[in-house]
DNA sequence: TCATTTTGGTTTTGTTACGCAACTATTATT
DNA sequence: AATAATAGTTGCGTAACAAAACCAAAATGA
């Protein structure tokens, strides 16, 4: 019956995976970052088939995530480019490629490497830190609901401990 | 045909999705992280078929991100748990958690939070920072081959400006 | 102790998502 | 004037996903 999304899910995570989830869209993203503007440019350098480049460039301009600006004079020519929104995926791509730069590639073998332009330096790992700048331990951290939370997802804040027991 | 895999790409962002990018696969690290453990806890709090289920458990088993422990006598009841390689996945689910409460949620709307124990206090958005620790303007970030480059990926470096250009 | 439920799956059968090739129409290039 | 590039759309085949039925061993309850 179709693939089930992840929309009325009540999780913030679910909630960007059901709009970024879809396979090549972060890709694309990603590539966007790199500087790529183009329909055909995408097509290029992805290896990306045409209809489904179509699909989800239609996807992400409808997100706000990106935004399909007119650059021809007779009204054929176009740009894709990032939005604020899409542009504030950064963090979402970095810690994926530094991941994998750490657990797939290893040290020393990565392909592309982000660098600091004042210094020359790769920039460190991202990682969670506190009020007070330091890095923090997973142990400091509890999730708790949000004032967003639904009162159904409040209950199971409570239950979840029993939902898989030991 | 079939679905084309990234795997080949020489992209870190691409190897990571690769592993990652399937449907349900980074919900059931959430899940995870948030203290799920066993095959029916995962069927019941994320609504999952069994065998998508099973056969992603078996994936990220592979693939060194879950561990399947036996914890019964007899052999017929198990424990998922992240292994190291999976915990450090906690930038990209906070990443992204963070994305949706910035952009589709909003503040004030966010259905968790999550807090330092300590001080009770929400932890502070995720940002690249420089080796000094200042956050940093993409501006200065540049993208350069590194260590493991292939040649082609090295010419392809240099043409990268021109295969869409203004 | 014998039936029922729970756990952790596999199998079967549909439907949707994706890949590839062919096609189109307008606009640049040679 | 012919050729190629841009930005797509359409049609068809295959792989990925969803739902339900089924299964065997083990734990639970009466």
């Amino acid at each position: 019956m179709g693939r089930k999304r992840f929309a009325d899910m009540n999780c913030s995570v679910a909630q960007s995976l059901d709009v970024l989830g879809d396979w090549w869209t972060l890709l694309i993203v990603r590539e966007a970052m790199f500087g790529t503007r183009t329909f055909g440019g995408f097509e290029r350098n992805l290896g990306i088939s045409k209809n489904i480049l179509a699909l989800r460039l239609e996807n992400l301009v409808e997100q706000g995530i990106m935004r399909r600006v007119d650059v021809g004079q007779h009204g054929t020519r176009y740009h894709y480019q990032l939005t604020e929104k899409g542009a504030d995926l950064i963090t979402v791509i970095e810690s994926l490629r530094q991941w994998s730069d750490r657990w797939v590639y290893g040290e020393g073998r990565e392909p592309v490497q982000v660098v600091d332009k004042r210094t020359g330096q790769p920039i460190p790992p991202l990682v969670i830190r506190d009020e007070a700048g330091e890095p923090m331990s997973m142990g400091n951290v509890v999730v708790e609901p949000g004032p967003g939370a639904a009162p159904a997802t409040r209950r199971r804040f409570g239950k979840r401990q029993q939902a898989s027991p030991n």
